[in-house]
DNA sequence: GAGGTGTGGTAGC
DNA sequence: ATCGCTACCACACCTC
């Protein structure tokens, strides 16, 4: 067993399966290294009791390509039948952390497992009495049968067949079996044969098998032919030939439910939440002072995906056949995940399949079975939490950081508890692990590298530890990515391409390190070179370092757009579901980040990559949302604004990205931690009788507002309270007056109401910040941002509209489409002046007003002023006129105003232009430049109407 | 010097 | 065809 104990650590183009052991030192001596003190260890005692509890009837699993490996062989299938050969514990009470249900599923599959490899063992001796007539069939029994599920599975697998326990949307079932079915279930199973149980016993009979549509189960009408027939009218009927790109409503959810990376983050993210959250549970039952794990271990399954797929291939020999996980067959979908027969061809995870094949012709591309992954996943983790170590970190959905403190000072038990996991695992799961253990992250990371594929590597010494990173690429430890080897190798190897490995660095001082990638990489860097590491996976020391910080949704994939229109619909479903993601999980957010993808300038408009990002530049703007929310129309808003100011050109967009940030817990169930909280702080008593009072009115017929009632304030004092002057009120169109008139009813009315406590009630989580102020901005529907923002002159006038001046220039031509309805033709007439568009002096340039100049409403006040008074100036004799630039710049302007619900201002606006052109001091030199000023003051106006009659229109429906 | 903002890099398959 | 995500850290640069 310890045959390998004294061994070098192994290349790293060690063969499949070797599993290879290093001696410790220090802590652990290689003489107390054996077989007898096994039993008597204690931690071992405990691992082996919660092992098949259970389960009465084991029998040891069959040999599979992982045990009869030769080389691991001796080692694993020891280790395994003492696994198996521990007796069960049925006294065991002890709880586990995963709840029944899923305890109760870990046993039933557990078992199972255990059956299957009972009935190959006797098929295997037996072979004459069952023959293998299966032995090419995945089959999957549903619902009650006759025989039962039990007895097909045993049918099944003695006569050679695979027996599947789920049916995932992409598993390789052959046939799914079933006596009854549901409509649901029949198109549910519509992509597979669907048989009657007799098709099995029929064909044990005969001993052969049988031809399954004599056993269809659908009546004729819904006969299999027909649903094909079926499906394929429907696919063609559909525009099947036009690509799924982000300009399709559905576009989120297809890209989403397809994506690897997408599935990785968020399980990731799943799993960090979930160790926080129990992390934070235990730290509350003991706030001892834990001390730091001496042994790291880093367990991590062998290209997961890869492997997981294959486990729906049985034909598949998954040691010697090259395999990879992608998207279709060929073209430029990544390899997300392939087996080692295939990385001898050189194929590599993210690769292209088409470079890939061609490395590699008989390669064979599997696809992906996302669910299957989370689902072994879940067992994997399981398994990490049954063996209790001090803590367990996740890393990702396969892959696992544990702290192991108690183990007493035998080499035995580490390698035996790493054989066991690693044994169980593959029992469970059909995957291999490998696991690396060393006394820190770094070196438990690099001894995993070691021991990939399908191993166990150990490194306990610290004084050699010089000797063992000296040849190890920098590029393996952790934190060291493309760009920084990039630099390295720059640096140190004057462009050659070697890789930099460690002892290259040695000459580094830590002061270069340092200065080269400054303080906290660089003293990083340092450390990792000397073996050092102080990273620590303990999340119960410290929960609240690990909770969330932020949630982001990135596209960028298919983001192709023609009109502002899609991009802001796109931004609009974009912000649905980061919001319903926030309400998932249960928080608000008070700061929002777009960030764009602009594809360079130069790089090819259609990238290599199908309708993927190509080269691009990354721009982001944020801004603070005013207090923690996850109001869509809020969101949703700030984006489209937020999309305007970075300015990309539509037809450049490549990707999008946003981020909310500044999260706090929010939860909408009422009976989580945080919202008591909460109610306990909201009892308020005198609240709770005003809402009565509405309550009863209400009853009795009467207004819902019993306190206020619209008729009674007259248009003026409304106008007053609103701070809406008079003047330019009256100067209006009568049906727009009107519409202003309706607008500010309503908002006193809505007002009052977003005061009563009824409101307040539905979101008490934000009564955290004792400010009510806050409150209103966090929905703009119920327009108290307004009444903030618009009644108070003060805050008016120091009110920073984020505009920069020269960046939208360039694309306000289409928000002036989207707002006033006119097509773009139409905008560009609109201001029909007899001067050309190759005039090159604008105002904007006149005035050099700069770049990323920021103004204050005041600001824009004058300079529209002075705009107007310059239009008029003469030059050549005739008046310079409104330049196209400037127009765009301003309705830019006006458009965020808008969106920002800044009534007041755009009506101030539209008054200072009235004023303007009566003014006298304007030379009367042209009637056009007068008439086109008065188009353009319509223009507002109607831009202000069009987003009035949709916000009403909104509130209306809601 | 503290704090805000934009950008860049990295990790997992 | 194709599904190039996402959370986090670190840093440069800026303002106050």
């Amino acid at each position: 067993m310890n045959k390998n104990s004294n061994s070098q650590p192994k290349s790293n183009e060690q063969e499949i399966g070797d599993s290879t052991f290093e001696a410790f030192n220090g802590t652990f001596s290689s003489t107390q290294f054996s077989n007898d003190n096994l039993v008597e260890d204690p931690s071992f005692d405990d691992l082996a009791k919660d092992e098949f509890m259970e389960c009465d009837d084991i029998s040891p699993p069959r040999k599979t390509p992982f045990l009869n490996d030769t080389k691991s062989q001796g080692t694993l299938d020891a280790s395994l039948t003492e696994l198996v050969d521990q007796q069960p514990d049925h006294k065991e009470t002890k709880e586990l952390k995963f709840g029944d249900y899923e305890t109760y599923f870990y046993h039933k599959k557990l078992k199972q497992q255990e059956k299957d490899d009972q009935y190959v063992q006797w098929r295997t001796k037996n072979s004459n009495q069952f023959p293998p007539i299966f032995s090419n069939c995945v089959i999957y029994v549903n619902g009650r049968t006759d025989p039962d599920i039990t007895q097909l599975h045993r049918m099944i697998i003695l006569h050679g067949g695979v027996f599947l326990n789920y049916l995932g949307a992409k598993s390789n079932a052959t046939h799914v079996i079933a006596s009854n079915i549901t409509p649901r279930k029949i198109i549910e199973f519509k992509n597979f044969k669907v048989i009657k149980p007799e098709w099995i016993t029929d064909s044990i009979k005969e001993k052969k098998i049988l031809d399954w549509t004599k056993y269809t189960l659908f009546s004729p009408q819904y006969d299999q032919k027909v649903l094909e027939s079926d499906r394929e009218l429907k696919e063609k009927s559909l525009p099947l030939n036009r690509p799924i790109d982000a300009t399709h409503p559905e576009f989120l959810k297809f890209f989403f439910e397809n994506s690897r990376l997408h599935h990785l983050s968020t399980w990731k993210a799943d799993l960090r939440e979930k160790f926080q959250q129990e992390a934070l549970r235990a730290s509350k039952v003991s706030q001892t002072l834990r001390t730091k794990p001496k042994i790291i271990m880093h367990i991590d399954f062998d290209c997961f995906f890869a492997a997981v797929s294959a486990l729906s291939h049985p034909d598949i020999d998954f040691a010697n056949e090259p395999i990879a996980v992608s998207h279709g067959g060929k073209g430029s979908s990544d390899v997300s995940s392939c087996n080692y027969a295939a990385r001898k061809f050189g194929v590599s995870n993210g690769m292209w399949v088409n470079r890939a094949l061609e490395l590699c012709p008989e390669l064979k591309i599997l696809d992906y079975d996302f669910k299957l992954y989370e689902e072994k996943s879940k067992i994997f983790y399981e398994e990490l939490t049954r063996i209790e170590p001090d803590c367990i970190f996740p890393v990702s959905v396969d892959e696992a950081l544990i702290g192991l403190s108690s183990i007493d000072d035998e080499e035995s038990t580490l390698l035996n508890i790493c054989e066991k996991l690693r044994n169980k695992i593959y029992v469970l799961t059909g995957c291999t692990v490998s696991i690396g253990a060393s006394y820190n992250v770094l070196l438990a990371k690099l001894c995993l590298r070691k021991a990939k594929p399908n191993g166990i590597f150990f490194f306990f010494q610290p004084n050699n530890v010089g000797n063992f990173l000296k040849n190890i690429p920098v590029k393996q430890l952790p934190g060291i990515g493309r760009k920084i080897e990039d630099r390295l190798s720059n640096h140190l190897n004057k462009g050659s391409k070697e890789t930099v490995t460690i002892s290259n660095l040695s000459s580094v001082s830590r002061d270069t390190m340092v200065k080269f990638f400054g303080i906290k990489t660089g003293t990083k860097l340092f450390g990792y070179c000397q073996g050092l590491d102080d990273t620590d996976i303990d999340i119960s020391k410290n929960p609240s370092k690990f909770i969330r910080k932020s949630i982001s949704i990135d596209v960028n994939w298919g983001i192709r757009f023609e009109k502002q229109t899609q991009v802001d619909e796109f931004l609009s479903r974009v912000a649905d579901h980061i919001c319903q993601r926030l309400l998932r999980l249960g928080f608000v957010g008070a700061r929002l980040m777009l960030k764009l993808a602009r594809r360079t300038k130069g790089a090819p408009i259609d990238p290599p990559k199908y309708l993927g990002m190509g080269l691009c530049d990354f721009l982001s703007k944020s801004t603070n949302l005013g207090a923690p929310t996850r109001e869509v129309g809020l969101i949703a808003t700030e984006l489209k604004s937020l999309y305007r100011i970075i300015g990309v050109a539509i037809a450049d967009l490549r990707g999008v990205s946003v981020t909310i940030s500044e999260l706090q817990k929010c939860d909408s169930d009422a009976t989580s931690a945080v919202d008591q909280k909460q109610l306990q702080f909201e009892a308020k008593k005198p609240k709770e009788k005003k809402v009565q009072g509405i309550e009863q009115n209400v009853l009795k017929g009467g207004s819902v507002f019993p306190h206020y009632s619209p008729a009674k304030e007259t248009l003026q004092k409304l106008l007053q309270k609103h701070l809406v002057d008079l003047d330019a009120f009256k100067a209006l169109p009568n049906e727009f007056q009107q519409e202003i008139k309706l607008e500010l009813e309503r908002r006193s009315v809505e007002q009052l109401f977003e005061k009563s406590p009824k409101k307040n009630r539905n979101r008490n989580c934000l009564l955290q910040n004792r400010s009510l102020k806050k409150i209103g901005k966090v929905r703009p529907e119920t327009q108290n941002k307004r009444i903030d923002l618009i009644s108070n002159q003060r805050t008016l006038n120091k009110l920073t509209l984020n505009i920069p001046i020269e960046n939208l220039g360039d694309s306000v031509i289409h928000q002036k489409t989207e707002l006033s309805g006119l097509t773009m033709e139409g905008q560009k007439t609109l201001v029909n002046s007899y001067w050309a568009s190759e005039k090159t002096k604008t105002f904007n340039k006149h005035y050099n007003l700069g770049i990323q100049t920021f103004y204050e409403f005041e600001d824009w006040k004058n300079l529209l002023k002075d705009w107007v008074r310059f239009s008029f100036e003469n030059e050549n004799e005739k008046p310079i006129g409104i330049h196209e630039n400037d127009l765009d710049v301003f309705y830019g302007f006006i458009h965020k105003l808008i969106l920002n619900e800044k009534i007041y201002e755009v009506l101030s606006l539209a008054d200072i232009i009235t004023c303007s052109l009566n003014s006298s001091e304007l030379v009367d030199n042209d009637t056009n430049n007068e008439s086109d000023w008065r188009k353009i003051r319509g223009e507002l106006l109607n831009m202000l109407k069009t987003n009035l009659v949709q916000k009403g229109a909104c509130i209306d429906t809601t």
